[in-house]
DNA sequence: GTCTATAGAAAGATAGAC
DNA sequence: GTCTATCTTTCTATAGAC
C-alpha cells in the first residue's frame, strides 16, 4: 500500500486547512478547487479521493473554521470568566480578526455567502451560530444579569461589526465602528 | 433615430431594477448577465450598450438598492421622528425583510460579497452605510440622549441581525434573533 | 492516492447584421 | 439599440495511467 491512511487524513486536513482560510477569504464561487490544492501542493485531481464535491468541502470547511478561531479555545485558568469574555469580545471585534490577520470567525466572513447555498451548510451555520450564543451563556452566568436577548443582540453586533467592518473602505470608520461595537456589547454583558 | 433617448433610459432602469434585485438575492457571482437582461426582456448582447461591465452594473445596483429600500423614504408628517424611527427599526428586522418579501437592503444583504470587492463598490458601500447612521443620527437628536457609539451599535445589530437571519435554518432562532434586536436597538435608540 | 488529459458546461465580452 | 453568433476563458468533474 504506497499511501497509508495517515498519509490521507493528513492530506484530507490539509486540504480543509486551505479551503477554511480561502473561503472564509473570498467566498465560495472565487475559490476554484485548483486554488484548494494548489495550497497543498496537489493538483486537481487528487481532490475527488477526498471529498465528494465542492460544496462538500466548503460545507466541512465552515466546521473546520470554528474549530481554529479563537471562540473556541479553552478558557485560561489565570483569568475570570468575565475577564475571558471580554478578552473574545475585544479580539472578536479587533482589526486583525477584520483584516484576517489571525483564524477569521466564519459566522462573520461567510454570513452572506452561506444564506443562498442549501440545507446542509445553512444548518452548519446554525449550528454553529447556536454554539456561539451558549458559550457567552454560560461565561455569563455567573457574574451577569444578562438574559438571552442580550446575548443574541450582543452576537449580532459582533458578527455584524466585523461583517461591515470588511466591507468599508475608511479605516477611521472601520475602527469607530468597532470599537462601539466593543463597548455596547460588553456593557450588555457585564449588566 | 430608431430608439429614442427616453427608451433608453427606460431600459436602463429595468435592467438596474433586475441587478439590485437579484444581486441582493443571489450575489455577484450567481447572477450572470443572462440572468439580468432576460428579466428586462432582453438578450446578452444589448447589456454592453448600458453598462461597461458586470462589476459597473453592480455597483450601481446597491445605489439602486438603496434607493428602493425603506431606509430612505420620507417620514410622513402624521408620526413623530421617534415613531418613525421605530417603525424603521422593526421593518428593517423583520421577517419580511429577511425573507425578500419587501425591497432588501444591500448593506445588510450584499455585506460579505462586497467586502471582496474592488475600491469603487466598497466606496459605494461605506457611503451608504454612512448615509444610514447619519439619518438615524438625525431622527434621534430631539428626543433621544443617544450618541454616535450607540448608532454605530444599532445599525450593527441591525445589519448583522439580517444578514444572520438569512443563513439560519431555524425559523424559531430566526425570529427570536430579530426580536431581540429589535428591543435591545430601541433601548438603545430611546434612552 | 496522485497524476495528466479531457470532456462538458457556463459565462464574460466582442463583432457585425439589421 | 438590439439581435445572433462566436471567441475565449474558466471551472467542475471524470477517465485512465502509474
Amino acid at each position: 500500500m504506497p499511501y497509508s491512511k495517515k498519509h490521507k487524513a493528513e492530506t484530507r486536513q490539509t486540504i480543509l486547512k486551505s479551503a477554511s482560510r480561502l473561503f472564509s477569504a473570498k467566498g465560495f464561487d472565487q475559490v476554484s478547487i485548483d486554488d484548494l490544492m494548489q495550497h497543498a501542493n496537489l493538483t486537481r485531481g487528487a481532490f475527488y479521493s477526498h471529498f465528494k464535491n465542492k460544496q462538500s468541502v466548503y460545507s466541512e470547511a465552515i466546521t473546520e473554521g470554528v474549530r481554529k478561531s479563537r471562540m473556541t479555545q479553552r478558557k485560561p485558568d489565570s483569568l475570570t470568566d468575565q475577564e475571558w469574555i471580554e478578552e473574545l469580545v475585544n479580539a472578536y471585534l479587533s482589526q486583525e480578526h477584520v483584516k484576517h490577520e489571525v483564524p477569521a470567525c466564519p459566522l462573520a466572513f461567510m454570513v452572506t455567502d452561506i444564506a443562498n447555498k442549501e440545507t446542509e451548510v445553512k444548518t452548519t451555520y446554525t449550528k454553529i451560530y447556536k454554539q456561539l450564543n451558549y458559550a457567552i451563556k454560560k461565561l455569563s452566568k455567573d457574574h451577569s444579569e444578562c438574559d438571552e436577548q442580550d446575548i443574541l443582540a450582543v452576537t449580532a453586533m459582533m458578527i455584524g461589526g466585523v461583517a461591515i467592518g470588511r466591507a468599508l473602505n475608511d479605516p477611521d470608520t472601520t475602527e469607530k465602528l468597532l470599537s462601539s461595537c466593543r463597548d455596547k456589547a460588553l456593557e450588555l454583558l457585564n449588566k
